[in-house]
DNA sequence: CGATGTGAACGCGTTCACAGCG
DNA sequence: CGCTGTGAACGCGTTCACATCG
């Protein structure tokens, strides 16, 4: 989708699979599996058609709506997701900012009053709300997710670092920051070069260069 | 890791595939597997031994030791992860702080001075910094990562949406919130049913039910 | 016995290759 | 002729099942 929004933006009227491949960093084949997957947008022997093939990827992706969100936890990472103009652009609309801290309810983020965790339900349910951003501590969690599923909340973005327990019909999105970097220093960490004073117990290929251990 | 925490935390001393595997909310095979590939870590009829896996997992995952990271961008997004207390709990240390706009120069957050983007270089081979955290507009996250690469980062952490074009050595791990709400707005997006008023009851990933389109 | 470690079987997403169509 | 749409082939991660060993 951001790929055909650079296009459409440039005024580009058809794309074919390969160039979409190459600005999204994927394969032809793989971009005409997908789409083919949901209709058959293209013109053979032409392309796709840039601006109808969006709209259908918007619809697709359940972007051709607005979507009422709230945010529980106004800490430094609730407040930045808040002001994050992505999310509006997208339709997403964050309707309600909760926190548990007393001293945080009452002020405003951006304009929007914070309200205190005890209104979560009454409000989620009044106003309709589908989609709850989880911005608060681990061992807030699940309690929050609890309540907002009760309050009809139907899919949650959490950026908490625990694996929430939620009815089968609700989704669940977890982002860890922390792990983020972790797989970084994954990536990046040395790894022990061939050639130690491995006492000849390697044999065959090694899945990972490091030697079997034993603890 | 993060169940092998909570685990040596609660003092138990061995676990079992399957207690990992429920904790971690995977398989009691994939988690057998995995470690499988790195050693032999268990012992049968017993389990894994916590405290002794979980330095085994840490040294894997690069964790037994600090990294030095670099933050460009200090706005609302750069900040809050600035301040993020886990990642200076698993050994990343944000030492710089960079900023394009000469207003945010000069000022602090959390006590660290914001530096201008122009002695990004300078500071990052100094101090061997390995990895960066891009939380830049998109329009300046391509300069920022080339030039971070060439300071000698080998590491990037992007948070704006474009795709990085870096030297295949240098790692870079693409964080998209607006993708992960949209992950959500797709699951959500009501299907058009094929008839059968199914109250509900579903298992797994549903498919797509959609009819067939075309442009 | 009980739980690991692992070859084998399985399933499924990816890739290939080409028929089909503008 | 060019590029889509797609069945078939492929590769690979997951899962199974059990030999193995403390």
């Amino acid at each position: 989708m951001r790929a055909l929004e650079a296009l459409e933006e440039k005024g580009v009227a058809t794309v074919s699979s390969v160039e979409l491949a190459d600005q999204a960093g994927t394969t032809a084949a793989h971009v005409r599996k997908d789409l083919s997957a949901f209709g058959s947008f293209g013109t053979r022997g032409l392309g796709y058609p840039v601006v109808a093939l969006l709209r259908e990827v918007r619809e697709i992706l359940g972007l051709d709506r607005r979507w009422l969100v709230a945010l529980v936890g106004a800490g430094r990472i609730g407040s930045a997701l808040f002001a994050y103009p992505r999310f509006r652009e997208r339709g997403f609309e964050i309707v309600a900012v909760f926190d548990a801290d007393p001293a945080k309810v009452g002020g405003h983020i951006e304009g929007c009053e914070i309200q205190p965790s005890d209104q979560l339900e009454t409000v989620l349910r009044d106003r309709g709300v589908e989609i709850a951003i989880l911005a608060v501590p681990a061992h807030a969690a699940q309690e929050v997710a609890d309540r907002a599923v009760a309050a009809g909340v139907r899919g949650l973005l959490n950026f908490a670092p625990v694996r929430l327990k939620v009815p089968a019909e609700v989704f669940v999105n977890d982002v860890n920051l922390a792990m983020e970097l972790e797989s970084l220093s994954h990536a990046l960490r040395p790894r022990l070069s061939s050639g130690g004073a491995n006492g000849g117990a390697n044999a065959g290929p090694r899945p990972h260069r490091a030697p079997r251990r034993t603890l």
